[in-house]
DNA sequence: ACCTGAACACCGTTCAAGT
DNA sequence: ACCTGAACACCGTTCAAGT
């Protein structure tokens, strides 16, 4: 089944690549290897490498799959963005990948109208659903961001990842109380919260801010 | 004044090819060129591209200055946020350099420090005043990285940067109506919002959802 | 129509050698 | 202490040539 070189092949090869090397390791030369082809091969069914991250942006998100459609959209919602989480915390660099990328990949579009649809249902207006959809998508994609960043700093320095948020904690404390009163007091509170929690936190003032803005529309509507 | 070859020099001249020649465009080559220097010099006073990165990140930062400290604290993070915004977008590839990348500069610790401040002084709890800055930057980031993506797109395929956003529109339109109805139907409302709506939209939800906290922060500590 | 060999102009990084 | 020349092992991309 992975007789033919397709651009559907190509995306997948370009994921195991990236899941075993790394981004900087995924070169076009090592996703052609892992095709046992040569990289020229490749630009027959791709236009540049910038097309190939397309791709695999889109393939990065084959897995997802929606929540049940069941309960109230805010569960929903929260669900949605939990698993969009774990689904980009799971393949090695995924954030940096799918980010900065404009892609309306298949899988993109799938997951895009489903999520207008339940938005829609729940008394969204079409405005409202398609902002929402970009403010929930680009605040999971910042925090992964954030999230896998101390990860693959932890590569390049050779320290443990859970090493990284100790090693903040120390730096803070250690700073200058005069100039940095807050940053000493709060080394804590600012590095000890686990990546879920922060992830959580504000996904619920997101939903918050949601479901007052619904409340208003309802308002409105029943004027 | 730029005579000697320093790690802020550095970051300067990095900050300079990475405005005239984008992300691509930056190689440790090219950053020493620019510093009349061979790229082989820039290793003695930085361990590795990944770290003369870190540096950039911070130098990044170095124009922003806080909003004035007076009026409600939910302007001055409105502030805040669109200060951060309109930075990160004033250099190309910005926020894909300082995406993903864990640094605790000087602009960093002085930016963080005066926010934490404020945010205690609004009463926030340290640990939500912590939570509220990741959750803020981390929006921001992911929301200025959409934004520059298209320019990138741009980039790459020749098309011009408004086009894209009609381009979109088109692509949403021309879906099969039978298995994309919402994508269908709300092409409009999908790709029409400019940047900064879509920005601003996101930005009200999480700062209603801080207001709600702080209420019942509020409302706890007068038990 | 699809793949390859060979080449081009670049990379990041190292290290012995210079001053 | 700081910078360089030269080299190494890679890159992305092109294109004439093969089948």
């Amino acid at each position: 089944m992975d007789g033919a070189l397709t651009r559907a092949a190509i995306a997948r090869a370009a994921r195991r690549v990236l899941e075993r090397e790394g981004l900087a390791g995924l070169s076009m030369r090592r996703v052609a290897a892992e095709l046992d082809v040569k990289a020229a091969s490749l630009y027959w069914h791709v236009r540049n490498k910038e097309e190939l991250l397309d791709l695999l942006t889109d393939e990065l998100l084959t897995g997802a799959e929606p929540p049940p459609r069941e309960g109230p959209w805010r569960d929903q919602f929260r669900e949605y963005c939990l698993i969009h989480r774990r689904l980009l915390l799971s393949v090695r660099d995924a954030a940096k990948v799918v980010g900065g990328r404009f892609v309306l990949g298949p899988n993109v579009l799938r997951l895009l109208e489903e999520q207008l649809d339940r938005l829609r249902e729940a008394g969204f207006t079409p405005e409202d659903a398609a902002l929402a959809t970009y403010t929930l998508s680009s605040y999971v994609q910042g925090m992964v961001l954030q999230e896998q960043a101390p990860l693959a700093a932890a590569e390049t320095t050779g320290t443990g990842r859970g090493e990284i948020a100790a090693a903040a904690g120390e730096q803070l404390r250690g700073l200058p109380a005069e100039t940095f009163p807050n940053l000493v007091a709060m080394a804590d509170a600012i590095s000890g919260p686990a990546m879920e929690a922060r992830f959580r936190f504000g996904l619920e003032l997101v939903l918050d801010g949601l479901e007052e803005r619904l409340a208003r529309t309802r308002a409105a509507a029943a004027d």
